[in-house]
DNA sequence: TCTCGTTCTTGGACAGCGTTACATGATCTC
DNA sequence: GAGATCATGTAACGCTGTCCAAGAACGAGA
C-alpha cells in the first residue's frame, strides 16, 4: 500500500536528485512501482502534488537558529538563510517558483523573520510592508541566480547586453565592457540586502522611516 | 505567404490578448490558418519562437523619453519604466519569465538604465553590479506582482502566512493580522526601489560606497 | 463462512503538447 | 522546358496530465 507519505517523499527525493522536470506522474508513478492513478487517488491533481511537495519541504526544512547580535542582524541573517537554503535546494525551489509557491517553500523562514522584525520594533502593517519588500528582493536575486545556471549563452544577459549594434556611442568602453562579464551575484545581493535592510531597521534607529 | 514577421506578430498579439500559455504551435497556426510545420520553418523551434517574440516585443517598446533633474531621479525613473511596462505587458512579461528571457525583453531599457548611471558617475564594473541589483529588486517585485493574480487562493501569502498552527505566541497580532490582508505593492516597490538606488547614487554623492 | 461496502489499485483510453520525416505544390533560374 | 530552391501540408511519434470503468483487497455484520 503506498501512503501519501511515501508518495511525497519520493517525489521530493526525486525533484532534488533530477531536477524539477523530471517530476511527471508516470515517472513517479514508475518510481514507486505503481499506477499513475494510484497518485491521484492518495495525492490528487498534478498541482496538488507539487504544492504537497514544496509544502513537505518547507515543513522538513529545519529551523535553523538565527545568529546575530541585533535584531538588525538578524533579519539580514533570516534574509541570509532564505537565499542559501533556497540555493541548497535549488531544484524544489524552482519547481515551487514555477508553481508559484514560493511562500509555501519559506513559509517558516517568513515567519522567523517576521518575529525578529517584531523584536526590532517593526510591528503590524509596517512589519508586513517589510518582509514584503525583503522577501521579493531575495526572490528577484534567486530568480537571477537560478535562471543562470539553465539558460542557453545566447539568452544570458552578458551575451544579450553585449550586443549592441545602433547603441555604441553613448556608453563607456569600461562600462561596455563590464556588461560583458557575469557578475559577483553573491556579494552584490548581499550589498544590496544592506541597503534595504538598513532602510527599514536601519542601524541608527532614529532614522527609522517605518517608526 | 507567411513571413516571419507576420508570424511573431500573431504570436505576440495571440500572448496579449489571450495570455502566455496560449502560445502553442497548434494554436498560433490554426491562428495565421498555416500548418504548424510552417512555422519550424520560418521562425525554428518553440524555444527559438518565444525568443523572438519577447526580442520583438522588447525593441518595438517605445523608447519612452527618461524623466529627472539628477542623474538618479533618472535611475529611479528607468527601474520605473522598467516595472510599469512590464506590468501593462504582463503576459508577454510572463512569458518571457518562464522562458528565462527577461533580459531580452527589458534590454532596450537596461541599457538605458546604464546610460543614466553612467551620467551618474557610475561606471565600469560598478554600473554592472548597481544595474544588477536593481533589475533584480525590480523583477522580484514584478514575480511577486504577476504571481498574484494567477495563483489560487490556497497559495497567496496572505492566506499562507494566515494559518498558523504552532507559532501562535511569539508573533504580535497586529502584525499576524496584517500579515493576512495583501500590502500596497506599489507603494512597497517605490520605497524599496528608492532604498536600493540611494545605496548607489546617492543624493548626497560623498556617501556613494561604489565610487 | 458468506456477503456487502468501502478502500485501494489498475489498465486503458482521450486530448493536448512539441517535433519530425516525408510528400507535395509553387516559384524562380538557366 | 528541366531542375533546384522555397514553402507548405499530411501524418505520425513520444511525451504530458487526466479520467473512467472495472477489478482486487479487506474489514465487519449476519
Amino acid at each position: 500500500m503506498a501512503t501519501c507519505d511515501e508518495i511525497l517523499d519520493r517525489a521530493l527525493a526525486l525533484v532534488e536528485a533530477e531536477g524539477a522536470e523530471a517530476l511527471t506522474m508516470r515517472r513517479l508513478a514508475g518510481e514507486l512501482g505503481v499506477a499513475t492513478t494510484t497518485i491521484y487517488w492518495h495525492v490528487g491533481n498534478r498541482d496538488d502534488l507539487v504544492t504537497a511537495v514544496v509544502r513537505r519541504h518547507g515543513e522538513q526544512r529545519a529551523r535553523t537558529p538565527v545568529n546575530g547580535a541585533t535584531a538588525r542582524d538578524r533579519v539580514l541573517d533570516v534574509a541570509r538563510l532564505i537565499w542559501r537554503t533556497s540555493l541548497e535546494h535549488r531544484e524544489v525551489t524552482r519547481l515551487a517558483a514555477a508553481h508559484g509557491a514560493s511562500t509555501l517553500q519559506a513559509r517558516e523562514l517568513e515567519l522567523a523573520m517576521a518575529r525578529e522584525l517584531q523584536t526590532a520594533g517593526v510591528v503590524g502593517t509596517a512589519a508586513r510592508d517589510a518582509m514584503r519588500a525583503i522577501t521579493a528582493c531575495v526572490g528577484g536575486f534567486l530568480v537571477v541566480a537560478l535562471r543562470n545556471d539553465q539558460t542557453p549563452e545566447a539568452l544570458r544577459r552578458t551575451t544579450v547586453l553585449a550586443d549592441h549594434n545602433a547603441d555604441d556611442g553613448d556608453l563607456n568602453p569600461a562600462t561596455r565592457a563590464a556588461l560583458a562579464e557575469p557578475a559577483d551575484l553573491p556579494a552584490v545581493f548581499e550589498s544590496t540586502l544592506q541597503a534595504v535592510v538598513e532602510s527599514i531597521v536601519p542601524a541608527d534607529l532614529s532614522a527609522n522611516a517605518y517608526l
